[in-house]
DNA sequence: TTATAAAAAGGGATTATTCCTGAAACTTTC
DNA sequence: GAAAGTTTCAGGAATAATCCCTTTTTATAA
């Protein structure tokens, strides 16, 4: 019997061809696949074969990669999840591995290095490469930790609004949205609005596009 | 004989397992795939087999999708571009349009979508869905034109530079680059850097990640 | 060559952002 | 309950960004 995979990524062109992948091998074979958490959360307790590999994007619509995996860990303790992700900034690696992911791979990885990671996390329970494993090292050396009210402030920042703005939406003076920016602007190293946003983007901490 | 297909799409996994899809089927086949413009120069001038439909991605790292469509026209004009991408706002469709592209469809579609956009490329030499339409209609619409200064300027704006910093790169005053700044306000309807950057970040003006 | 448009630059004012330092208010811990 | 730490907020100031209006220079066309 096949190894059942399960494929969870908002771009069906490239869910249909990562299926067509793995069908093709002799040893796995994808049970299910969809575009998001939330449709996951609709579709795995009603599946026959649950899977034993569950590849997990991070940027999706409805229900994202952080949030799903904590979904999973609660749900289906036994499904191992494999992030499969083009974002290759420490923080999301760092983050998906706390909400319960068993490996990080980028989108620009090859079939070989898939079928790698697949029987590393049934043999071992885990896998990362050398790349991600540096980038670990370095961002829990770095061990940037932003909180509730930063990751909100950041939010409404990204959404272009206005300090001022953005005080009113938290219920916070002036003053203490400006200690968020200074502490940010701290942990993050920039100077500038503009450079506290882009940061916030590539480490996938703020919902976009 | 299969109609010979070309990939460039700097995800590795994306591009094999599209391959695997279209050779599956019996009237298509992969004859090319590869990273990047860049990569595509070296490879396709010897590659045996020259394909007739090429599907080009357009945040690529060396040698972005306009930039190789531009190259194409100018040394394969034969071949039918078919742009393959996630990003689905106005400007980045009509400049792919603009610069040779025959279609455009994005990674969020099916397989039968992709069928559907190759016979009528083949057959009619053009494929845009019905969304992609409407959006070429509210682009050229809206007719947001971008000359080569404010590319620059956004460019370095994305880069998180200051406008003092931006004035000195460009050679110009900065009264001149308060300029492109208003022009560009004006344009993308936004009152801030920072929806001036995101915006062009969604709309593919800027190299970026 | 003159009319016209576009690009570049300046004057000047308002607002927003960035950067200090420090003081209350509130929690946690011992 | 005192000590230590965190969160919230303030004063004050320099710098940067935003906005409006006008002038000069350069390019283009009639």
């Amino acid at each position: 019997m096949k190894t059942p995979i399960a494929i969870v990524d908002d771009h069906t062109l490239f869910r249909q061809g990562l299926a067509s992948l793995i069908n093709s091998s002799p040893v796995y074979e994808v049970c299910l696949d969809c575009s998001d958490g939330l449709a996951l959360e609709h579709l795995l307790p009603s599946a026959e074969t649950k899977p034993k590999i569950l590849l997990l994007d991070i940027m999706m619509k409805h229900k994202n990669g952080y949030e799903t995996a904590v979904w999973l860990r609660n749900n289906y303790p036994d499904i191992l999840i494999l992030t499969l992700s083009t974002m290759d900034h420490e923080m999301s690696i760092i983050r998906m591995i706390r909400h319960g992911a068993r490996g990080y791979i980028l989108k620009d990885a090859d079939t070989e290095e898939l079928f790698t990671a697949f029987t590393s996390l049934l043999d071992e329970g885990y896998y990362y490469n050398e790349l991600v494993t540096q980038k670990i090292v370095k961002g829990l050396h770095n061990s940037i930790h932003v909180n509730e009210n930063e990751t909100r402030f950041l939010q409404l920042a990204c959404n272009d609004m206005s300090y001022q703005q953005i005080a009113e939406a938290m219920h916070k003076s002036e003053k203490t949205v400006d200690g968020y920016r200074a502490d940010l602007f701290k942990k993050f190293q920039v100077t500038s609005r503009v450079g506290m946003v882009l940061y916030a983007i590539r480490a996938g901490l703020v919902n976009w596009q």
